[in-house]
DNA sequence: TTATAAAATGTAATCGGTTACATTTAGTAT
DNA sequence: ATACTAAATGTAACCGATTACATTTTATAA
């Protein structure tokens, strides 16, 4: 494997200035720069990346903490931080939690022993503390998901006021039984999608009637399950807020087993605007979460705090939009 | 940042002393192996994984080539890569290549960098010389994709059977107008499904009909347009079989749209068994790829080769599965 | 107890770029 | 032409763990 002083030897100049020419090129004379050139050319020279990052300590690595790479919205913004880090030079580490925060504990080890430059949390679990030490220590961004009371430069939309657009939509579809299927109650997400949509009904002089609140855990089969027992009730609800796109899926694959159509008998709202709400039959009216841009900003956020620009540090919010397919019979042909 | 001399110093032995008790433990006394990892917990050392990496040139990290991260298929596969990495302390980093053949090219320099131990492609759209000689110095494998004529460690299933499996079980069913909506005809992979349902066709003495054979491009969009077209023969088909469960779902929108209903008018297979088919309604026939399997045996193969042992170098066939559900109306209840 | 082999530990070179600092060369003004 | 500044290049220390080889300690046998 051909090396520096190889090439430094070979065009007569010292292994600093090879060094340079590939790392400052600016302070090196043209001629000389242009033979050191030719002759890495020549003898296909490829710097040894890990002695200089073992040098310079850095990696160009950022590492992302995924709890389930499987779910497409923690693809998407994947795709949104691969795409801002490549752009950049950096390389992205993947980490899959699986949703076990012994694993968000072990990869801190990745950033304590500087084998990342930053960390892109897409799921904070983790005790408060110990985050905030961390981020006090390293370049840390979390995004999708976020905490209260600790200053972590943090990356989502406001899922309170899509909460209440969500169910204020379907409040002026001319529903006041809507039901609304949470996510786990233990994510903040969950928790703000559900104060919004009590936000909603209270500011339209609705009930809140705690029975059409039922706790998924964003799948498919809970989005069925709760579904089927709302629709069990002797005063069943005529539209559903639902937390997320695929329980959107199995809270209208209940209705239809009911033999309920959707969205005649039963409308629907779902969040995320995963392709999957655009592809179901009926298509789902949705909350779109930017998610590509979200990993974007995070990780433009990241890079700045990399080269030691901390004034980024500070919670971001992005415009998140109502997308109207035909699961809320707003578009319903025959409909006033 | 404690270093291993300020280990070594504060315990009374030498740096080399603190190294094999890190990495070779059985060579050191246990009186002085306890010693030093008392000292280590107490200094709370951290080794600078940086300078090992250099020193010892490897990385414990592999490089996985993704076409397309949002792609659920892809993302399976990664899931299987990432557990059984995290098993044998490898770290996995992604390579988005958006299908550019360049990027392909520019992700090859990380493992001739030595910056990763291993390489595992879902894609190869590389010239076959290049990776050949790539694949001669340095471990790869190859899965989800496939190239013929060079000898690269491949793990997939047969598409050729699977293709004929799916068609086979609508010409059980009784139908013998079956179109064919295929993936990008310049994948191996949609050129083997395509032949199994020839051949499936043919073995049960059936022609066929160019016309009824449509290429996609794994895309709702495409089988929603594809099969619009085929809904306008003259002798429309009764069923389709999709290369993907993706394309399937708008195979089944467009014969909706259309006035038909699945499976009584048109029986649907797809293929992939991702979540969506499960998910869809019709819940969506289909054969079953092992995904998390074979990125579980792909860096198993990885592995070994990393390892210095080239046994494994082989091509790697695993079983698949047709997974019925109602959109081939094998389910029917009102089915002879 | 002494000789000898085996086990444990130490010494010091090494991996290959990077960079502070020293030195040389080129450029500019008087 | 001289003095002085700026630009270009060189020298050598350095990052921190690993490991071949040398040396010391311990165990075993005679």
């Amino acid at each position: 494997m051909v090396k520096m002083s190889d090439v430094a030897e070979k065009a007569n100049v010292s292994k600093a200035t090879v060094s340079r020419v590939l790392r400052n090129p600016e302070t090196v004379k043209k001629t000389t720069r242009d033979k050191v050139l030719a002759i890495i050319e020549q003898l296909n020279y490829q710097p040894n990346i890990l002695a200089r990052h073992f040098r310079r300590s850095e990696t160009n690595t950022i590492l992302v903490v995924i709890p389930n790479i499987l779910n497409t919205v923690f693809s998407h913004i994947l795709g949104g931080i691969e795409h801002e880090a490549g752009k950049h030079g950096y390389r992205v580490l993947l980490a899959n939690t699986n949703r076990q925060v012994e694993k968000e504990y072990e990869f801190l080890d990745h950033l304590k022993q500087r084998q990342v430059d930053g960390m892109i949390l897409l799921s904070a679990r983790m005790d408060k503390s110990v985050l905030y030490d961390v981020m006090k220590q390293y370049p840390v961004v979390l995004t999708a998901d976020y905490l209260e009371g600790i200053p972590i430069p943090t990356v989502t939309i406001d899922n309170v006021s899509s909460g209440r657009t969500a169910t204020e939509h379907l409040i002026k579809l001319g529903h006041s039984r809507i039901a609304h299927i949470t996510g786990p109650l233990h994510l903040l997400v969950s928790q703000d999608r559900l104060k919004g949509y009590r936000q909603a009904l209270l500011q339209n002089d609705l009930d809140v009637d705690n029975i059409l609140i039922q706790e998924g855990d964003f799948t498919h089969e809970s989005g069925y399950n709760q579904m089927t027992k709302l629709l069990a009730l002797e005063h069943p609800p005529t539209a559903v807020f639902s937390a997320n796109d695929e329980m959107a899926t199995g809270i209208i694959k209940a209705a239809k087993d009911h033999g309920l159509s959707v969205p005649e008998d039963l409308a629907v709202v779902g969040f995320d605007n995963v392709k999957l709400s655009a592809i179901y039959d009926p298509g789902i009216t949705t909350i779109a979460q930017p998610m590509f841009e979200m990993g974007n900003k995070a990780m433009e956020i990241l890079l700045h705090q990399i080269n030691g620009d901390d004034s980024c540090k500070k919670q971001y919010v992005l415009q998140n939009e109502l997308v109207i397919r035909e699961s809320c019979g707003a578009k319903r042909k025959n409909n006033s």
